[in-house]
DNA sequence: GAAAAAATCATGGAAAAAGGGGAGTTATAA
DNA sequence: TTATAACTCCCCTTTTTCCATGATTTTTTC
């Protein structure tokens, strides 16, 4: 049986990159594609296919997010991450929303392939290069951030004071402070600028 | 006569893509592509395409860096500057180091078509969606920054203080206090978190 | 060579962050 | 159920940033 694939993805020319580095495949069945997160819910209503190529930068919507929709609404579809080098951080994420693989923009035919047919039969995939720089982002002690830690580093980065943050988030004053003493120990930072530069380096804003 | 064409970019899913694209165009002779810029160096000491289409993110070098090369060894070819739509602010760059035109990686095969015969002829292209970008970052106020205000702002990311960066600049302390304005009302940020975000997402750090 | 822009320096004060230390409460997972 | 992690709160001190205001010198540009 043929594997029906769908992708999602902003730029033409990873979409035709793909189906070019697909049509000789006789297993794959090139449903169509879209280019944001509307579109791709909308075909979806109508038909699903086995596996969705999905990229995470999308522009009404991040992928990440579009894949938690979508799993589950259509539990049956899998998916797969797509997404250039530098977003290693992110495969995480991808996968803690129900992605069932993950494969980099620069992965050869064959590593595509190998993604599809292992995710279509329920499996999980990470390419070579995916698996390797995941690794070393967690070697590289990317910190792991809580709920409360996230909340407190975006309102950071906007430009928010500990008092207005507190308010915001109905604490004290204090709390927001332990919580920025606990984000700067873990990031290893001097002070909140650094802190904000590594961040946005590992996306995690 | 045929317009010879060399592509530059670590993602196979562009290079297939542009491939796809402009494989049915009988103007169009493919002569490869490379991965890299030392290959793509490589690759030139041999033959010169008319047009290279570059990314702007490569793995050894960075493609504004590259370009500003290959115009001066081969003043004959010219260079088309790829991106993702997030990039905005490296086009102005990359047209300043002797690219002859910017394309964004979600063009049609009509805009990447005539991308192409237009650089061939000499003459300067801003697909419409860089061209709006472009004026959209000018517009939206991206700031201009001076020569010693960068450093400044590069030297506060990396986490030093005022002092700290008088003693590294040999200016005084005060000194680094007005740059330190200066950035944060060009930026129109409140306090140094989120100017630093700002451009960081700007891709001025 | 004059005007404009950039870089330099300064004072003083208010606000906020950074650093140190301590401690109770609530989830949650082994 | 008992550790463990997460979240919460507090005090005190020092350092740094932020703000207002003003001014001189150097460099660039027309």
């Amino acid at each position: 049986m043929k594997t029906k694939i769908f992708i999602v993805d902003d730029h033409y020319m990873v979409i035709e990159g793909i189906r070019s580095l697909l049509q000789n495949e006789r297993e794959i069945e090139w449903m169509g594609h879209a280019t944001n997160a509307d579109s791709c819910l909308a075909f979806l209503k109508h038909q699903q296919p086995d596996v969705i190529l999905m990229d995470i930068n999308l522009p009404d919507k991040s992928g990440i997010d579009l894949c938690k929709e979508v799993v589950e609404l259509y539990p049956a579809v899998f998916i797969i991450g797509l997404s250039t080098f530098s977003q290693q951080s992110f495969i995480q994420k991808m996968m803690d929303n129900g992605a069932s693989g993950y494969v980099l923009k620069n992965a050869t035919q064959e590593e595509l392939m190998e993604g599809i047919t292992t995710v279509a039969k329920g499996k999980k995939y990470l390419s070579n290069e995916a698996a390797k720089s995941l690794q070393k982002s967690l070697q590289n002690g990317m910190p792991v951030l809580t709920r409360r830690e996230k909340e407190v580093l975006e309102l950071i980065a906007d430009g928010l004071t500990n008092i207005e943050i507190g308010q915001k988030l109905f604490i004290s004053t204090t709390t927001v402070d332990s919580h920025r003493k606990n984000l700067l120990a873990k990031f290893e930072a001097k002070n909140i600028a650094s802190l904000i530069k590594t961040a946005m380096q590992l996306q995690l804003i």
